[in-house]
DNA sequence: CGCGCGAAGTTAGCATCGCTAACATTGTGG
DNA sequence: CCACAATGTTAGCGATGCTAACTTCGCGCG
C-alpha cells in the first residue's frame, strides 16, 4: 500500500520545485543537493541524473526564477496604457520582486559571472520598448538630447541599485514594507526623470 | 635551519591577506580552510585559532575590503576642491573598485544579510557631507525641493546599481575596460543631474 | 632565575558534502 | 515480448568545516 515506488515520478520537477523553495527562503549557499534528496525521499544520487552537478541545478533555478520575474512584468505591464505609466509600474515589480525574494535576485544576478549565462536584464523586447520611448520623448523635446542607450542603461541602474540594496538589506533601506519599498522606487524613478540638480 | 618554527609568527594577518586574494581571484566560494592553511603552510586547525569559523573570516575581508575602499574614495576625494567634483569623482571609484575587485565588492555587500555587518556604505560623515551639498544646492534653487534623504539615496542607488552591474559582468556594460567604465559613471550621473525627463 | 600558564600550534577524527561507478528496476517501442 | 534507455539504488572516494585533546613555546611573576 504505502510502497513508495521505485520510479518517482516528476523528480526532476520535485527537485527544481524543492530547491528553489530552499534558496529563496534560506540562501542559495545553504542549499545541499543530499538534503534535497532526503527531503524527496530519494536515494542522495538520484537528483544527478537530473542536473549534472550544483551548479546546474543553481542555473535551473535562477532561470526560473528569472522567468517568474519576467511574467509578474508581464503582467504589471499589462495593466497600465500610458506607455509611462508602464514603465513606472515595471521599475516597481522589479524592485518588489527584490523585496520579496532577495536571496533569488540574488542569484539571478551572481550567475552572470560564474556560467557565463545573463538572467535578469530586461528581456530585449522590452528593452526595445523602453528605447523606443526614450526616443519619442527626445523628439518631443522632453528628454535632453543623450544617447538612448545611455538613457536606458542609467534608468536601469538605478532599478538595479533600489532592487540590490533592499535584497542585500542595506541598512539605509533595511526596516522598509512593501509598502514602503513601493514608494521609495516610484520616489527615485520621478526624481531621476526631473533630475537630481547639483550643477 | 630551515626549521619552520613551531609558532607562525604573524597568522592571523596572513590568514587574512591570502583569504583576501583568494577571494579578490577566485571568488568567495572558493575559499576554503584547509587549503588556506595549506598555502600557509600550517595544520587544518590552526586558522580557527584565528577564526571562530569561516564567516567569521568572510566578515573579516569584507571588513578589511570596505577599509580598502573607503580609503580610496578619501584619496580620491582629497584632490578635489570643488564638492561637487569631489562627489563625482567619489561615484566613478567606487564604480572602478566594484569594476577591479568584483568578488570583493560583492562580498562587502553581501555580508549585510547574514551576519548582521553593514560594510560598503558610505560611511556617516562623507553621507553628511553629501546632504549638505544637496540643501547648499536647494537653497540657491539648483536642486527640486525633494527630501534631502531621497536625493541622496537616489544618488547612492544610481553608483551601486551601475557598480553591481559591472561587479557582476551584466552584458550590458560586460565588455568595458576601465576607461570606459569611467566614462559611463560619469556620463550616467550627470544623467542623474540634469534629469531624464520623461514626463 | 625558573616556572607555570595561556596563546598558538599539532594530530586525529567526526559528520557532511559533492560526485562517481556499478548495479537494480522499470515501462515502453520495435 | 522483450531489449533497452531512463531512472532509481547502494557503496564509496576525497574534500570540507569544525572539534577535542594534546604539545610547544614565550612571557610575566614570585
Amino acid at each position: 500500500m504505502g510502497d513508495k515506488p521505485y520510479h518517482h515520478g516528476g523528480l526532476r520537477e520535485a527537485l527544481l520545485d524543492a530547491a528553489m523553495r530552499v534558496v529563496d527562503s534560506t540562501g542559495a549557499d545553504a542549499l545541499s543537493m543530499r538534503a534535497l534528496a532526503r527531503d524527496l525521499d530519494v536515494s542522495s544520487a538520484a537528483p544527478f541524473r537530473h542536473f549534472a552537478d550544483k551548479q546546474v541545478l543553481l542555473d535551473a533555478i535562477a532561470a526560473k526564477a528569472g522567468e517568474e520575474l519576467d511574467l509578474s512584468l508581464d503582467h504589471v505591464a499589462a495593466e497600465c496604457d500610458d506607455a509611462l505609466t508602464q514603465f513606472r509600474a515595471m521599475t516597481v515589480a522589479y524592485v518588489r520582486y527584490a523585496a520579496e525574494h532577495p536571496a533569488l535576485y540574488r542569484l539571478i544576478h551572481e550567475r552572470c559571472a560564474p556560467s557565463g549565462r545573463f538572467l535578469g536584464q530586461l528581456n530585449d523586447e522590452r528593452r526595445l520598448k523602453l528605447i523606443t520611448l526614450i526616443v519619442e520623448g527626445q523628439n518631443a523635446g522632453l528628454i535632453p538630447d543623450a544617447d538612448p542607450e545611455l538613457v536606458a542603461l542609467t534608468s536601469e541602474a538605478l532599478t538595479h541599485g533600489l532592487a540590490h540594496m533592499i535584497a542585500d538589506r542595506h541598512p539605509r533601506v533595511a526596516g522598509l514594507s512593501s509598502e514602503d519599498a513601493r514608494k521609495l522606487a516610484l520616489a527615485a524613478t520621478q526624481l531621476l526623470q526631473s533630475g537630481i540638480g547639483l550643477a
